[in-house]
DNA sequence: TGTATACTTCGGCATCTGACGAAGTGACTA
DNA sequence: TAGTCACTTCGTCAGATGCCGAAGTATACA
């Protein structure tokens, strides 16, 4: 019951959930899901450890780049069961093919220059 | 993805999920639920109406009473496969089954023995 | 037609959640 | 070894959520 409602409160939010369709596409690094969501790095690193927290994503350190991923063939039926169930209803859906769109501009650029905003404070 | 969150918030609270489990052993009245899930009446009916809005359960009138069950065969896939994935991994769940050996009871009992707190304020 | 009944809706409070910026952590790099 | 960098954790605030009792609604029955 425990396992079951992490999952499903991991699922309960647009933030959380396209982060985890945009994973469906394949591995990112935090500062790519930070241009795509258009958040603050720390509200987009609380989403993430969420999915984390809740099976449904892995991570992976290289050097100062933290790199996520779908959980894969180790993770628990109803966490695999899950990520299905979402990826299979979600990957048609308006906003999840916008997101591939922005992704495949966002795969384009060096990380360095996704991580400006890291170093300079939003205009305002 | 409206429909997929409505869906994934109604099944991230624990309360809604006994209900959910527990209309999958059968068709339920309030006043039953009411009394497995020990909760205000006014709060069941809450819950029940988000898994009402999300699809995953219907509604019957007879009388004064009302019927809850599991939404069928003319449900969308996305709550279909929900309701298989919640059920598969729940169904075994400690207090699942300690809600279902309560049921039995529960079903036991008349309806408007069920009812007598709806009458009678909690004593105190 | 009036009253009791079964349930829902409303209004309120306490708690949870998501947002941000500031401060902290660990890894490259000069 | 000091500084920069990518990211996480912490503190705080606004808005969402869950709970209840009170009031409202629709049905049965005297």
């Amino acid at each position: 019951m425990r396992d079951f409602l992490t999952i499903t409160k991991a699922l309960s939010d647009e933030t959380r959930v396209r982060a985890l369709v945009a994973l469906g596409r394949g591995e990112l690094c935090v500062c790519q899901l930070v241009e795509l969501l258009e958040l603050a790095p720390s509200t987009v690193s609380r989403h993430l450890e969420l999915l984390h927290q809740a099976g449904l994503i892995e991570r992976r350190k290289q050097g100062r780049w933290h790199y996520y991923r779908l959980a894969g063939r180790g993770a628990p039926p109803v966490v695999r069961e899950a990520i299905r169930w979402a990826l299979r209803n979600l990957e048609q859906e308006q906003a999840a093919v916008a997101d591939a769109d922005r992704l495949c501009c966002i795969r384009g650029q060096a990380l360095e220059e996704l991580t400006a905003c890291y170093r300079t404070p939003t205009p305002s």
